[in-house]
DNA sequence: GCGCTTTTTGACCAATTGGTAAAGCCACGA
DNA sequence: TCGTGGCTTTACCAATTGGTCAAAAAGCGC
């Protein structure tokens, strides 16, 4: 049983638990974690159940597993966001970056939003130790920016939510715009609209 | 039982309906429907597992009247903005009557957001049906406006999607924004942060 | 091919789930 | 006061849930 100091994953465990992993994914980011089942997962995966356990110590160890690689792909396109650079563009190549990472990983966006939604009770611990450490870091430098007077006086923190609900609705609501608008011309349509939202918010007066 | 056309519902069939559906909102806004129980239900409202199914058919039952009721007051903001009012005026005024609404009703966002999340599998539906044919309608109203040079030409769309993200938002992510801020100050600096946003976002240039 | 470890499975379990049946309770009008 | 009908509970179920265990079946180095 793979515990403790492990040595070196076996290719068959390096496959299986990407294999669990993505199955339960989608399970999870589906039904939300109580709503998931291990027969779900494990029809999914195309594992057994008890194989599925022989892999992680039960359910919520994959929930907890899952969440634990999330939150490192999350916070990355905030991260990347540079003081040194131009504070427009590094704004707006931010907002594009959450665009785009919506679109590439809408379960994901999915499993975060559900779990937030639900009260965090597993992801807490996360968001007050890696989360918010990097949202008070770049508000300040966005603080600065305003303060400089490179970008027009608003409120950092309302700014990052407005990026991150803008952006991550067009995975988390994916049904619903299906249901409102054709979703092939969705995409295209969201990157000009949200480039022109934050350009002219962001813009400063005197120029 | 009560089925088929009923006659008056008594004081008590009243007040333990709404005594249920209170509860079950409760439950289902923070579990899912997979994940919330009947049992949770009877609890959170003081009655019995059997006393619950007397009134309601069944959990998919509690959980069908949640979401018919709960799409009548979500699109009510949407359908006061006043065609022949003025643009602006009317476009902020909706912002902040979602805002207000995602503050008051932050449970009913919660659901209604877990719902669409997961598919919609019990609302798809009432989207066709009750929000497209709403959606469309304002769309042209707003596209109008546009057209007549009131506002920036923007797409109505993408515009009524932002404004849906970021009000909501406010409820939805309640948690993080908790771990983020302190939430005493966020409700008056949203409001005055969206204001701002989609007041630059709408100006007409010619001006 | 042989022995040893890793992986997989089938059978099983206790707890929880949504739901049922029938009997009991209770108000209220005749 | 006595039914009568609406309301409530007790006892119970079958199905599903997360999880266990020992035995079988691969892998794999030699």
């Amino acid at each position: 049983m793979p515990d403790g100091a492990e040595k070196k994953p076996s290719r068959i465990q390096l496959r299986n638990r990407s294999l669990i992993l993505d199955a339960a994914l989608d399970v999870f980011s589906a039904y939300g974690y109580r709503g998931a089942t291990l027969d779900q997962i494990s029809v999914a995966s195309g594992l057994s159940k008890p194989n599925i356990l022989y892999y992680f110590a039960g359910k919520e160890d994959i929930h907890v597993t899952l969440l634990n690689q999330l939150m490192e792909t999350w916070l990355d396109p905030l991260v990347e966001m540079d003081a040194s650079g131009d504070p427009l563009e590094e704004l707006l190549a931010y907002v594009q970056r959450k665009l785009d990472m919506a679109r590439e990983l809408p379960r994901e966006s999915r499993l975060f939003a559900g779990e937030i939604i639900q009260g965090a009770p597993r992801m807490l611990p996360h968001l007050e130790a890696d989360l918010k450490p990097l949202f008070d870091e770049k508000c300040a430098v966005i603080q600065a920016w305003v303060d400089e007077g490179k970008l027009a006086p608003i409120d950092p923190r309302h700014l990052i939510f407005s990026i991150w609900s803008t952006t991550q609705h067009y995975a988390d609501f994916a049904v619903q715009i299906g249901v409102l608008m054709r979703t092939d011309v969705a995409a295209p349509g969201a990157d000009a609209y949200l480039r022109d939202l934050f350009t002219k918010l962001l813009m400063p007066a005197t120029r």
